[in-house]
DNA sequence: AAGCGTTCCAACCGCAGGCGC
DNA sequence: CGCGCCTGCGGTTGGAACGCT
């Protein structure tokens, strides 16, 4: 179903991902958002292209996110999307809270397409988009039926990434969405991992820090974080091993 | 039980758009 | 304006699981 894992020319892995993989992706990005794709892996402790991270999270480990078990009101509802959008499986997908593009693209593939021929040709189709038309209908249906976000979901364009936020910003979302505090199961926000340069610097001359040789002059500013991410008052997130111990362990566990 | 074909979906790849410099 | 970087999108593929003979 999957594809055999197997590194690259470059060292990186590819193919399918392992739980140890998710469970420290996850972690991160609950922990610290995604602030940069590409930077991440290397932050996350994780040997994966930028890329290949963001693919599984957007549709794989984000928490939202629903596998399998589609209701005849969402295959419809794709239906009918595809018949006014086509292939735009991002477009079709913003109207399926929890569906992502990917999974609404093999679902056509797979099972509605064949279905969609069929109804084409017999008539049974368009009755059946018209029942579901009939509760989300005229103009802008496509957002009418874009159910109430749960509490905890986090949208694409949700401000999860702290890109745009400040230490205390972030810290305030953090804190008041309770997303994080709920993931400190040893204690409060103090937990989240900030140590200092010398800290970062030991733990990188150890060898216990990324795989990849950085040089700590180049990385970080006198603060401990990189120019880039200090520049926007950034707090940076840190690589995964000097953030999760035993208390990530326990939380995996809890999963 | 074994071999073969088909199904299905996670993951890869290439490309395009947006943005900053 | 051009360039490079990053992100997101859509098409395609690899291969495990499943079904059939």
């Amino acid at each position: 179903m999957v594809r055999a894992p197997f590194y690259d020319k470059n060292g990186m892995k590819k193919g399918a991902w392992s739980p140890q993989e998710d469970h420290k992706l996850r972690s991160y990005i609950q922990r610290f958002g995604h602030w940069n794709w590409r930077e991440l892996p290397k932050f996350a402790g994780l040997k994966r292209d930028g890329k290949s991270c963001r693919l599984r999270w957007m549709n794989y480990l984000r928490p939202e996110v629903k596998h399998g078990n589609y209701t005849e009101e969402e295959d419809a509802l794709i239906m009918k999307l595809h018949e006014e959008f086509g292939n735009r499986w991002s477009t079709i997908a913003a109207s399926l809270p929890g569906r992502t593009d990917n999974e609404i693209k093999n679902h056509w593939h797979t099972h509605l397409k064949k279905r969609a021929k069929r109804t084409s040709d017999g008539k049974e189709y368009s009755s059946t988009t018209s029942q579901s038309e009939a509760t989300h209908s005229s103009e802008g249906e496509a957002e009418s039926v874009l159910i109430d976000n749960p509490p905890n979901m986090i949208l694409e364009s949700s401000p999860l990434s702290p890109t745009t936020k400040s230490t205390t910003e972030l810290s305030s979302f953090i804190s008041d969405s309770g997303y994080i505090s709920s993931l400190n199961v040893s204690g409060g926000m103090e937990d989240i991992c900030l140590p200092s340069s010398s800290e970062i610097y030991e733990a990188q001359s150890s060898g216990d820090f990324w795989s990849e040789p950085f040089v700590v002059e180049n990385i970080y500013n006198q603060d401990g974080y990189p120019p880039f991410l200090a520049r926007g008052g950034l707090v940076l997130p840190l690589p995964y091993e000097m953030c999760y111990g035993d208390s990530a362990d326990l939380l995996y566990q809890l999963m």
